[in-house]
RNA sequence: GGGCCCGUGGUCUAGUGGCUAUGACGUCGCUCUCACACAGCGGAGGUCUCCAGUUCGAAUCUGGACGGGCCCACCA
């Protein structure tokens, strides 16, 4: 069969995608006995859209399962979309134009269930549309019935451990969008404000302090120097008067207090920022909340109850200024933490959260850290340094609508916790009855039900138990549990990867994969971060509609793992460019194998075993480079290969002897056998980066005769020390030296390349070398007839060939 | 402030001790040679960020400086 002249990508990436569907070419089998090669990658959140990020993070993990599948091993990979928390209640909320606060909750998880659905369907076939490899039977949403129970399961079995515990702790609130948010949902903006110099009391005599929001002077609770401050030391033990304020504060030290900022006097308040809270833990300080949750001051502040946060700003500032208890006033531009989604100042709030207990196992994170095999190696460090930075426990409770439900009742009376039993999940308390008619504490017969929702990593930090089927399938799970490897982004080390590790210590005291495989971003062609707000987004539709799959998947694979990759459209060109090549080399040699029997004749060419030997190097490095997880080196060692060596010399070097008149001549079948061999396997190589070229290739010519199905489950080139030839690679390499050097001669003199050369004269020394290439010579160059002996004008810088050229009269 | 990574022709990039530093894009010249002009052949273009050290020898190792990136902490 021929190929056609011009290969149609969208056509052929489309029809191939639709074959390894419906041929199952991806299915897992659970009673293989093949080594089976597992895969956990990150499911992406719903966002409505797959994201360029995703489409190369994607890519590459799918590189090493293709690799892996034609290797030979049974290949297990999920894939799974993270249905839980913010980034769907945004989504659903700005696609219906609805508010969750505003909805009753069951009608708002019902919407989300819809939308995300739905979304989840466009996403999938947009990640298969870059010819990701997954099985789609092993797919999962971290908000199914199966995975909500798995998650209250690890939640309760987490509890009966002794390790989850609920107490009151402050919670970051956004007032605008009366929600608690995580930390990774905050962004730093900068703000001007005032640094107001104020006055506080003590006995009778003043003590500046410098704040920029005095509207939380209700709320103070002490004032701080730090320890090694001369200038305070007398004030130990003493009370400040709180200015406006009926009340006297507690004088402090500490030293995380900065003694070059404002007077080196701070006060604390519950709570302006992190510090606050720190201290009110830290130093046992009493809570007084001068803020709702709708960022209005609360009744206890008296006068200034009910106003906005700005406006009891300003209102105190006025009553200061009246009352002289205001220095000064000096404008600074600082840093504050708002919410990403609507830019508002955030404010502490105290709630009852429940928290997994882990800081007692930061050494054993640390040395889970080092079993881990990373690649890049140094990504390592990213983790150790996270994990050894943990000061606080993991706060797992959200008030959010749209999660797994916190599986838990309380008793109105004595707050007693009432835990639902695991043989009922999973459960939702708002809808469900509890276990009890009664607490078994106090008796009382008011059980109330918990709002709260898991923190979304409480359960996609499961996702090695869910695809494996943790406590539902306990001989997959065996089978599967550790996985071989984890891909996930640099970025979320210290959320996704760390979180898994630390629900995988807990349930099942292993590490849950072998290998972990960190990626890097993508950038914008000037190596920035894209954003909406710079509107420098790169839209992966719009590279697939100008450019195909195979060129985005070409351009992943060009990054180095671990390395941020800018977007540059010339390297999708380039990649189109390739896969041009790719084809018109294969159309020539399919040309010429249509007459071929098949099997390997018993004299070979020496140029065939010169190009059988060196491919030779390439099946090494290549394998090698994968097994490393290597993908853009593997790409370079066969890029360079098919390109420079195949196409621009090998192919140029048999012309003569595949355009012979009589067919059988055996050179010519050596030739053919040659290119064969070679092209099916260095479409082989190619294939796990370029599967849909590659698919469509083998199909239209090797499929008739190799008998695998797809090229993706046929078998990986392998290394055969036995056709190395050392002899016929010195020649070759001669050869091509030669050829070089006579193509540079003509090209200096703006001669055609096949204008004629009369007599090539040869250095002695070499002709034994070349020996039996000497007609490849003549042919590729032109030349009519060599001779060896001393000749004087030309040498090759590598091998110091010397060589006459006597061209033909009249050239 | 702490940790990690990076700094190679105009642009991107390979190379982790050794002959005249790899390739791609761009650029210039030639060639429409029977797969491919989305090509081929050839040319020009680099003090390998800087300084010091180790070494017979450093883009490569060590220390420092400068510049860029990411994560964390801080932001009264």
């Amino acid at each position: 069969m021929e190929l056609d002249k011009h290969y149609d990508a969208k056509a052929s990436e489309k029809k191939w995608q639709d074959f390894w569907l419906k041929e199952k070419i991806y299915a897992f089998n659970p009673a293989t006995r093949k080594k089976i090669f597992s895969l956990d990658t990150p499911p992406p959140t719903v966002s409505g859209s797959m994201h360029i990020g995703h489409a190369v993070a994607y890519s590459q993990a799918d590189f090493i399962m293709r690799y892996r599948r034609m290797v030979g091993d049974e290949i297990f990979y999920p894939f799974g979309f993270d249905d839980n928390g913010l980034p769907s209640e945004r989504y659903v909320e700005k696609k219906c134009g609805v508010k969750a606060t505003k909805m009753k909750r069951d009608e708002f998880r019902k919407l989300c269930m819809e939308q995300t659905a739905e979304a989840e369907e466009n996403m999938l076939k947009q990640f298969l549309s870059i010819g990701l490899s997954p099985d789609l039977q092993l797919r999962y949403r971290t908000i199914d019935k199966r995975v909500q129970r798995m998650s209250q399961l690890s939640f309760i079995e987490i509890h009966e451990m002794g390790r989850g515990y609920r107490k009151e702790a402050p919670i970051i609130w956004c007032p605008e969008c009366q929600t608690a948010i995580a930390q990774v949902e905050l962004k730093d903006k900068q703000f001007s404000s005032m640094f107001n110099d104020i006055v506080f009391k003590v006995g009778s005599s003043n003590l500046i302090i410098s704040t920029t929001r005095p509207e939380l002077l209700p709320s103070c609770v002490a004032v701080f120097y730090n320890p090694a401050d001369e200038r305070y030391q007398q004030l130990k033990g003493k009370e400040a008067k709180v200015p406006l304020m009926d009340f006297k504060v507690p004088i402090l030290e500490d030293a995380k207090v900065d003694m070059t900022k404002g007077t080196g006097i701070v006060m604390c308040c519950t709570f302006g920022d992190q510090t606050d809270v720190e201290w009110y833990g830290k130093h046992k300080l009493p809570l007084k909340m001068s803020i709702t949750k709708d960022g209005k001051m609360a009744e206890s502040t008296g006068k200034y109850a009910g106003l906005t946060i700005k406006e009891a700003r300003t209102a105190i500032i006025e009553d200061l200024k009246a009352s002289g208890l205001l220095k000064d006033q000096n404008p600074l531009s600082h840093f504050v933490n708002v919410h990403e989604r609507c830019g508002t100042e955030v404010e502490f709030i105290v709630s009852k959260q429940w928290f997994v207990k882990y800081l007692d196992l930061v050494d054993k994170f640390v040395e889970m850290g080092n079993k881990l095999k990373w690649y890049p190696d140094h990504m390592k460090a990213r983790y150790e340094n996270w994990v050894k930075g943990l000061r606080w426990d993991w706060c797992i409770s959200r008030q959010r609508y749209f999660g797994v439900p916190i599986p838990v009742w309380y008793c109105a009376k004595c707050d007693a916790e009432i835990i639902a039993s695991k043989d009922k999940l999973p459960i939702d308390p708002l809808v469900d009855k509890p276990p009890v008619k009664q607490c078994p504490k106090c008796g009382s017969t008011e059980i109330v039900p918990e709002k709260d929702v898991m923190d979304t990593w409480a359960t996609s930090s499961l996702t090695p138990f869910i695809a494996a089927k943790w406590r539902e399938d306990e001989k997959l799970f065996d089978k599967i549990f550790p996985f071989s490897l984890r891909s996930n982004g640099h970025d979320i080390i210290s959320f996704w990867l760390f979180n898994t590790i630390v629900k995988s210590w807990l349930h099942e005291k292993k590490l849950p994969w072998k290998d972990a495989m960190i990626n890097g971003f993508v950038l914008d062609p000037h190596g920035e971060k894209m954003s909406k707000s710079k509107g420098n987004i790169i839209l992966p539709e719009n590279v697939l509609n100008q450019f195909c799959a195979d060129a985005l998947r070409f351009w992943s694979a060009s990054s180095k793992l671990g390395e941020d990759l800018a977007y540059q459209e010339k390297d999708l060109v380039t990649g189109m460019k390739f896969l041009t090549k790719l084809w018109n080399a294969s159309r020539f040699a399919l040309m010429h194998l249509e007459d071929f029997k098949g099997g390997k004749p018993r004299k070979m060419h020496p140029v065939d075993l010169w190009m059988i030997s060196k491919f030779q190097d390439v099946i090494k490095e290549s394998t090698a480079a994968f097994e490393d997880y290597e993908f853009s080196k593997a790409k370079q060692v066969v890029e360079n290969f098919f390109w420079h060596t195949f196409c621009d010399n090998y192919l140029e070097m048999i012309k003569a002897r595949l355009y012979l008149e009589d067919k059988a001549n055996p050179e010519r079948v050596s030739a053919q056998y040659t290119i064969y061999y070679v092209l099916l396997n260095i479409l082989k190589l190619i294939a796990p980066l370029l599967p849909h070229i590659a698919e469509d290739i083998y199909q239209s010519f090797y499929a008739k005769s190799e008998n695998d199905k797809s090229i993706h489950i046929a078998s990986w080139p392998i290394y055969n020390a036995e056709l190395k030839d050392a002899a016929a690679q010195k020649g070759g390499d001669l050869v091509v030296d030669m050829v070089t050097r006579i193509r540079k001669f003509k090209s200096m003199r703006d001669m055609s390349l096949k204008a004629g050369i009369d007599v090539l004269t040869i250095e002695k020394k070499f002709e034994k070398a070349i020996e039996g290439f000497e007609d490849t010579l003549r042919a590729t160059t032109a030349t009519s007839r060599i001779v060896f002996g001393s000749p004087m004008e030309l040498s090759t810088e590598e091998f110091g060939v010397k060589m006459d050229i006597a061209l033909h009269e009249g050239v």
